[in-house]
DNA sequence: GCCGTTTTCGGCCCGACTGTTTTCAGTCG
């Protein structure tokens, strides 16, 4: 698919044409396009073929013909001509804090500046520093722009961000002034990487007013892990803090208590979503700020994000789905969906033990499960392909699959000493001779899996009569990422015994860009033999992501939310899983693993 | 350049912080 390639296109001369000066709703309008380009799941190129591109937010006359003519001829005009006279390594100094197109324009322009030693030359030379409207403080901020653009890494986790946010809330609390505290932004809409990290307070009204809000933002700046003070003025302040790894800006805004759920509305975000409420709030002819709704100078909302929304006639959009995604529209037709909720989980169907490569034994991830409140849990230890992860021999799962039955009756005879009117469960298994199954009687249930590779071939890593004997078949690729993992992925869908496929595309957040894979063509396949498709809630994984998980919602396919846990911990990524199926917008007839035991079993079955 | 239950022309979210300014421009989120 081109669009992406397509997107940072536009991104481009989206700079370049801000560098030059150009008119900022015309940039505006490049940038609006290339966003709705990266969001497509659509094929750009097919979209094109059946003349639907006007379809897309945001793609006009003027940027349709220009995605017709980079498909047809592999260039755009209107990007060489914008980039007349720079170059991209121009650009990429816009990535610098704090230097912006109109700075880098006079340093370009005046100074002849085209690179990064070109710029660190006129900082260091003070010939920047004598340019009108430039001053000693101004250069002394961009060099530290400019350190912070080196150092700078990727974003953060959303587990990572999450530690931090929670380190920095603690410290906050150390001072009886701030009442509440709450993470905003990103975070709160719980987005797969998080860029900065923003934080509400609102000050307690013990202490004389005036002061509140300015020892808030003193402490905040004290935070030990505090890197730099990139700002703290009266009401808002800006921390660079250390993490592990790298360093990510935290942002503090100390509001009065009247204001909070407007505050909070703002602060959540996204931007996008921001621009069409405030959109509509101006065609209503109200204004909503950060500060409240307004008519007039008349405030007439703020306290609460309901009281907020309701002025808009619609009630409060989850913050996961704050992306202008559809979400105003369906919350102004009362359309919202009832989002899937971590309480909805009743089981896990992707562990691993010691057996293969996790750290903990079958008896310890059951026992971990049954503690997460769970009703049943698959045991999915890998197969033989993935040697570096100690994958099973049909012998050794054999033995695996003879001890998940052995521990479900020993379970089932204590659950029933301990509720004798019961009758005792007959022993669960996978397929009678008349073709019914039968179920355990027990209130946990584990049942018997494997994580199966898919090898080079297509083929699974275990024969046929070894997978049909199993309750639950992952299957997931583990090598040959480049070798027609589309078409492999797709042989194992059309295989009756497998189940699920594990982490779709295989990317890797911090690592890699995942498998050479037609994600489209993987879930048409899924739709077209009824299987599921798995959301792996491991953070750095979070695979399938939020727009193909509503992309598979739309289609009917159903989702399995696994952690792929090879640790008792693991078990509580299911959180960011179940974010991240809100963010897809799933609802809890989605996801196979907010059924009873019974409803799931039936539904493997019909494989 | 895009877009339209008041518009095919005339709009396009809103405010804080900073620094260089005598009232505002640039940048950011």
């Amino acid at each position: 698919m081109k669009n992406q390639e397509i997107a940072a296109q536009f991104e481009e001369i989206a700079d370049a044409l801000e560098l030059k000066g150009e008119m900022q709703f015309k940039v505006l309008a490049y940038r609006r396009a290339a966003r709705s380009l990266e969001e497509l799941t659509d094929d750009v190129a097919e979209l094109a073929k059946s003349g639907k591109l006007r379809e897309i937010p945001g793609i006009g006359e003027g940027t349709a013909k220009k995605i017709v003519e980079y498909l047809d001829t592999g260039k755009m005009k209107k990007l060489a001509e914008a980039l007349e006279g720079l170059s991209e390594e121009l650009l990429d100094l816009l990535k610098i804090p704090g230097l912006g197109p109109k700075t880098l324009a006079l340093a370009h322009n005046e100074l002849g500046v085209n690179t990064l030693a070109d710029l660190k030359r006129v900082l260091g030379d003070g010939t920047l520093a004598q340019l009108p409207g430039m001053g000693e403080k101004k250069v002394d901020n961009l060099r530290k722009g400019v350190e912070v653009r080196e150092h700078a890494s990727a974003r953060l986790r959303l587990d990572q961000a999450l530690e931090v946010a929670e380190k920095v809330v603690a410290h906050m609390k150390l001072i009886p002034e701030v009442k509440e505290i709450t993470p905003a932004g990103s975070l709160r809409r719980s987005k797969e990487t998080i860029g900065d990290i923003d934080i509400l307070v609102t000050g307690n009204g013990d202490t004389p007013r005036r002061d509140v809000p300015l020892r808030i933002i003193a402490h905040f700046t004290k935070y030990p892990e505090t890197e730099t003070v990139l700002s703290a003025g009266d009401t808002k302040a800006s921390i660079r803090v250390k993490t592990a790894t790298h360093a990510v800006q935290v942002d503090l805004r100390v509001l009065p208590q009247d204001t909070y759920g407007a505050a909070l509305q703002y602060f959540t975000g996204s931007k996008e979503h921001n621009v069409k409420l405030r959109t509509l709030a101006r065609e209503k002819g109200l204004k909503i700020s950060e500060y409240g709704v307004f008519k007039g100078k008349k405030r007439i909302a703020g306290r609460t994000e309901k009281d907020v929304y309701a002025t808009m006639k619609m009630p409060v959009p989850p913050p996961e789905i704050r992306e202008d995604r559809g979400e105003i529209e369906a919350a102004l037709r009362g359309k919202l969906p009832k989002l899937v909720e971590l309480s909805d989980i009743k089981g896990d169907l992707h562990v691993h033990t010691s057996r293969s490569d996790g750290s903990f034994t079958l008896e310890q991830m059951v026992e971990a499960a049954k503690a997460k409140g769970y009703a049943y849990v698959a045991i999915t230890d890998h197969s033989p392909a993935a040697a570096y992860a100690g994958g099973l021999s049909i012998d050794r799962l054999k033995k695996s699959m003879e001890d998940i039955d052995r521990l479900n009756e020993e379970m089932s005879r204590t659950d029933y000493h301990r509720d004798a009117a019961k009758p005792r469960g007959t022993r669960r298994k996978k397929k009678s001779v008349d073709g019914h199954f039968t179920i355990h009687n027990s209130p946990f249930t584990i049942l018997t899996g494997a994580e199966v590779d898919i090898l080079p071939d297509g083929k699974p890593d275990y024969p046929d009569r070894i997978l049909e004997q199993l309750d639950v078949v992952v299957c997931s690729i583990h090598q040959g990422f480049r070798k027609n993992v589309t078409g492999r992925i797709c042989d194992a869908l059309a295989n009756p015994n497998v189940d699920i496929i594990g982490h779709p595309s295989g990317r890797l957040l911090s690592r890699r860009a995942g498998y050479d894979v037609d994600l489209d063509k993987v879930l048409e396949c899924a739709r077209k033999y009824g299987k599921v498709l798995e959301l792996n809630s491991y953070p750095d994984r979070l695979d399938l992501n939020d727009l193909y998980l509503r992309k598979a919602k739309e289609m009917g396919i159903r989702i399995a939310v696994n952690t792929d846990a090879h640790g008792i911990r693991d078990f509580d990524w299911m959180k960011y899983g179940v974010a991240t199926a809100r963010r897809g917008w799933l609802e809890k007839p989605d996801v196979v693993n907010c059924l009873s035991l019974n409803a799931l079993l039936r539904l493997l079955r019909k494989n």
